[in-house]
DNA sequence: AACTTACTAGCA
DNA sequence: GCTAGTAAGTTC
């Protein structure tokens, strides 16, 4: 007898094993698709080992062999299967995740058999390249896929989103010539373009998070720029993080991988600190800013008497640019109007009904939102709860500072630069961005003033000197001239490592206060998120479930703490508990984890695990 | 995840 | 004794 060995991309533990009828004794082979009756539904299944034994007693037959080529090879079955034990989801789950919706919906497919002729076998390497100038990386990154191709093999480059995948399109372009496609979920002719990649029509493939898992034969060079990206990190089950599937990918291939950033994740440094991968470092940024700082922990009498967002001093340097037809940029990193609606009388917070967060105030809309759930409301003149008074809105976003300046500026042209446009130098003076401003490309100012990096930094958060930092290393770059921080810690090491001109000043601070606490990237942590309709019982269970995993899984390699209810704790209508554990090996955590919890599983209480969160 | 089966409260 | 509603168990 023979028998496929089958998973699904459902929430279940497999392979499961399926009777091979005659017919398809010839056709069927690890790695093809196959359509099987499971558990009373019709079902589009991955093939992952075919044998002659099996435990089980009845068996159902497979219905149908969809491909004739196998679509996932034997190193895509060990990724997928590598990236089920990391994140802890199942082997089925980890294969949808790798391929498009049209495939995994049992779409037929045109393939070509491409037998590869004769590889030059390399040294594999990886190395992470930091260097804040991205002409440089890219530049680099062109030598090396020069390079690659030369060899007669293939190139995976990954950036965050789609407009940088347009501007690499052309990078590349511009210095060689090669078949280059653009890879991204949802795309125009998704499913044409993963035929044709699997088809070794392509060279290059230039994609977005899930293009990691592109479908290329004789890969020899995986590239993902801007390595520290939160992007990169999907925020679905499974919570995989394109990096770590790189990395991964990189040694069951044995591919040359290179990680890029002007400011790089903690994990990354770490790796090449620790010789893991190699480091190509920081080439001296020359043309640096000159950089200011306004102390708002002492300000002056004048200043406080003054008021308003803006210190004297940026005020200052925001006229001389004017008077001298420059350009100025001033970063708020919250958007709308103002932080909080509270009414005068009652002091009530104004609050999304089905989260626990206040409400932002939108000028230009008079509208109040809130920024989890795109909940929207028009704006109260009195008070909802007790009916009199006003809404007073404290705090300060993008649009406040806005207002401000056009009350100080009269003459001058000011403008919000949004997220979703290119910016347009020529037609305004000043600008006002939140950190979207980061993302594009081959913006200069002549002065930049950061208005407030400090609620970055004050987030009770693991990454959040991290963030601060990359933000104002970021802000340096974008301008030759001067740089204004307004911060009530300007000791802080992330204004030192700026005004030290050291990057590294503040990684070796950072490495070292997260070394104390074994925080990532010395261990990784493992988020389980409870959420469900009744907080009680949300409740209820986190702490029973904490409990469980504390007395049943081993000590020695990680350690589970007691549940806390989430931040923000509820959302659009559903409340969240957490339960944090930290382990230095999740691949090997994941088994005993996922038998705890199949075991735990209460009614109205849906269960998620995140490796490694953001 | 999506289904079936087992169980329970509410009612006459 | 019946049913609607929900909790628990199963999937080759």
């Amino acid at each position: 007898m023979l028998y496929a060995k089958v998973v699904l991309g459902l929430a279940v533990e497999g392979p499961f094993d399926y009777l091979v009828p005659e017919e398809f004794k010839g056709t069927i082979a690890p790695g093809k698709r196959v359509r099987v009756n499971f558990a009373h539904q019709r079902k589009i299944g991955f093939c992952v080992a075919v044998t002659s034994k099996s435990k089980i007693k009845y068996h159902k037959p497979i219905l149908e062999v969809l491909d004739e080529l196998p679509i996932l090879g034997s190193s895509m079955l060990l990724l997928t299967q590598r990236m089920a034990d990391y994140y802890c989801c199942f082997w089925g789950e980890a294969i949808e995740t790798a391929l498009p919706e049209g495939i995994r919906n049992g779409r037929k497919l045109k393939l070509c058999d491409y037998s590869r002729q004769g590889r030059i076998e390399q040294k594999a390497q990886t190395v992470l390249l930091h260097d804040l100038d991205s002409t440089q990386r890219w530049e680099f990154y062109c030598g090396k896929i020069k390079k690659i191709l030369e060899i007669k093999r293939k190139v995976i480059v990954i950036v965050p989103d789609v407009p940088a995948l347009l501007r690499a399109k052309k990078k590349i372009e511009a210095v060689l010539k090669a078949d280059i496609c653009l890879l991204y979920r949802h795309a125009r002719g998704e499913n044409e373009l993963w035929e044709k990649i699997f088809s070794a029509k392509v060279d290059i493939v230039i994609g977005t998070r899930s293009a990691i898992f592109a479908p290329l034969p004789d890969l020899g060079l995986i590239i993902i720029d801007a390595e520290e990206d939160h992007v990169y990190k999907q925020d679905q089950v499974p919570h995989y993080h394109a990096r770590e599937i790189g990395l991964m990918r990189s040694e069951i291939e044995n591919v040359d991988l290179v990680l890029g950033s002007a400011t790089p994740s903690l994990e990354a440094f770490f790796l090449a600190k620790n010789g893991a991968i190699g480091y190509l470092p920081l080439a001296r940024k020359s043309n640096f800013p000159e950089i200011r700082f306004v102390d708002t922990a002492n300000l002056s009498f004048a200043e406080r008497k003054k008021g308003g967002n803006i210190s004297r001093l940026l005020e200052d340097a925001v006229f001389s640019v004017l008077t001298e037809k420059g350009k100025s940029l001033l970063f708020m990193n919250r958007k709308g109007y103002s932080g909080a609606a509270a009414c005068m009388q009652c002091n009530a917070l104004l609050k999304c009904p089905r989260c626990s967060i206040n409400l932002v105030y939108h000028f230009h809309e008079n509208t109040l939102k809130c920024h989890y759930c795109n909940f929207k409301m028009d704006a109260p003149k009195i008070c909802p709860v007790c009916n009199s008074g006003y809404i007073k809105f404290s705090g300060a976003g993008t649009e406040k500072i806005e207002n401000e300046l056009l009350r100080i500026f009269p003459q001058a042209k000011i403008t919000l630069l949004e997220s979703d446009r290119q910016a347009n130098l020529k037609d305004y003076d000043i600008f006002v961005a939140t950190s979207a401003v980061l993302k594009q490309e081959g913006l200069q100012f002549d002065l930049v003033g950061a208005l407030a990096v400090d609620n970055a930094l004050n987030f009770p958060q693991l990454r959040s000197a991290e963030n601060a930092f990359r933000l104002v290393w970021g802000l340096a770059n974008l301008t030759e001239g001067k740089l204004i921080i307004q911060t009530a810690f300007v000791t802080h090491p992330v204004f030192q490592s700026l005004w030290k001109k050291d990057q590294l000043f503040f990684y070796n601070h950072e490495l070292e206060q997260r070394k104390q606490l074994k925080f990532p990237p010395f261990g990784h942590f493992v988020l389980i998120k409870l959420r469900g309709k009744n907080e009680e019982k949300v409740k209820a269970s986190a702490g029973a479930l904490s409990e469980q995993l504390i007395a049943a899984l081993p000590k020695k390699n990680y350690k589970f703490l007691s549940s806390n209810p989430a931040v923000p704790n509820k959302l659009r209508g559903n409340f969240y508990w957490e339960i944090i554990g930290v382990s230095c090996e999740p691949q090997k955590l994941s088994p005993g984890l996922k038998k705890e919890l199949k075991k735990f599983a209460h009614s109205g209480i849906i269960i998620t695990v995140d490796v490694d969160p953001i």
